[in-house]
DNA sequence: AATGAATGAGTGTTCATTCAT
DNA sequence: GATGAATGAACACTCATTCAT
């Protein structure tokens, strides 16, 4: 059965040479020589090369959304679920940065494809900072604004880390991105 | 229409364009068309569409990281210095949102072009910081780390604007985002 | 129509077209059409047109000059092997009248890029005067000026046969060429 | 007057750049530079690229061939003629080996463009062969292949120099060259 | 089901020629 | 008369997609 893992091998293939390269710098005779399939076998999983980085992007982003609201949940308040949440962003990175960067490359492409209802990771933050507000744990804040300033010191972190700024592991930093996260959002709350 | 200012319309084009669909998406004949100019005259003035797209993000690159360094040479102290650059931040924003999502899209492809040695934003945002932990108005904290959590609140509050999360001029919201980014480097510093 | 030897009719459509308008005077479009194959096609087999070209000549080159190496080598004395190289040439022009046309028109570009010990006509010419000097056949003589005049003889023949100035079969002219191809070498180890 | 010299320019450096790279390998702009002028002003001397390739090779060609009519008509007889016209054809080479080998190299696209009543090297060459068959001097012998012989020794001797398998000036080898070009003459006239 | 040769529209780029200045 | 920026029709080449085998 060699077709077996014809789908996983694309999709790791894909996805690297998609964060390498970004998605009009890889071709799909690329793609398929590095997953070691034929160009036509790729056609079976996937009816279009911008379906095949829709589809890998989505499933990235809504996987991740839904970790994160998961992970959010199981967190008895404000501060524990951003830790939690920073935590696991740094975790993936450190676990996979491709798949990580091809996120951040691929979004200005692809994200306007994710559905409203989708469990995104911005959504899954914002729903965080309103049960905080709801609690009494943080000050009347706009929302999204809250939720942009937490993403925005992880990623811009990991921005960091691929341009080489920043080295060593992220998860090393989880704790003190975490503070600066929290304490962001709580500052946003004080009156302008 | 001769010697109308070519290389000015071919930039405006090519910086909307680019914003809008990234630059492997736009077609030297697009630029060409939406510039009013003939496709041949675009390599009078650019060697090659690849020079074009690195000419404007250096151009607009290295412009923002000088204006950025002279706005903050010109404040007191830390805390002013960053209420200062976050405000230009918003500024070049609600003036030129295309330019500044183009600069987001491309650097994925174009940053590692920019020399060491070039006025970056990230690096004046991190001489502030440096500057700031001299002084003592802050505490010890990795600069780049904090420059990164600075930018990122920026940033991504741009990026949700500009995928409609958020709506309004950033203008409004530069006092907060200076008191977010304050607050988050003050929050690095703390014992972990 | 698939597989069909679409080198083979690539080759064939390209002799024919550079033969006649030269290398530059000669697209992909024209060859690919006159193969009755598209343009594509086209680089499975050859990654450009210059190697293309240079395959072709390189290919004939090659062929002629062993060719003539081989003939040479199965004649006994100075004189057969003129007679045995000449006849050949003129039996290549009636043959194929476009390829010989296309080295002599190809030569100026294309000849650089033949590696040294490849065996060319030239070389094989050459061989056959070292020899009949060696074997007291011929006068001493300077071998490369000897091939000159060997290979002037027939080849500049064979242009006039192409501009016009001379019609029908070459073959015919071959003892002929031969006899002054032989006589030009004499007269030019006599002393001066 | 800067104008006064710009057509001598012109067909200096084109007849330099066409040797060294074929005429589809040098553009206006090339010659333009090289020449030092402008490229608008070439068209005031030259309606195209091809008119210029074209007089370039015809003034050349023409010239050549009244000069060796002339040179033949002022010797005694067959013989000397020949001398003459080798002597003539190495001296060309010595003096101008760009000259030349553009009129070796444009001949394959430009020689068409000749008109028959024109006086060219071929027609010269010819005319000293027939006039020596008519004084006896020589026997019957096809005039056209007679012209060949002679050109070939001469021209692919230039050519071997050109490609480096001959090197020292060419009016040294004019004797040994004229003594060949005659004795080829000589050996085709024999009965076959 | 899998292959990879073939397709053909589209790309970036060049360049002979024109013409406003 | 001279200039060189502008034109626009080519050109060589790429690549997502199809389909005969």
């Amino acid at each position: 059965m060699r077709a077996a893992g014809v789908k996983a091998k694309v999709d790791r293939a894909a996805t690297v040479l998609f964060a390498a390269h970004g998605i009009d710098g890889v071709s799909i005779a690329d793609i398929a020589a590095a997953a070691g399939v034929s160009q036509g076998a790729l056609y079976r999983h996937y009816r279009s090369k911008v379906e095949l980085a829709a589809n890998l992007f989505a499933s990235a982003y809504r996987r991740t959304g839904a970790e994160l609201a998961a992970i959010s949940a199981a967190e008895p308040g404000f501060a524990a679920r951003i830790a939690a949440m920073v935590a696991h962003f740094c975790a993936l990175y450190d676990r996979d940065a491709a798949l990580f960067r091809f996120m951040l490359i691929a979004q200005h492409d692809l994200l306007p494809r994710i559905g409203d209802d989708d469990p995104t990771p911005a959504a899954a933050i914002e729903a965080a900072v309103t049960d905080g507000i709801a609690a009494g744990e943080i000050g009347p804040v706009d929302p999204a604004i809250a939720a942009a300033s937490i993403m925005g010191v992880v990623l811009q972190t990991a921005l960091f880390h691929i341009y080489g700024r920043i080295a060593g592991r992220l998860t090393a930093r989880a704790p003190a991105l975490t503070r600066a996260a929290i304490a962001a959002v709580a500052a946003l709350a004080l009156p302008g």
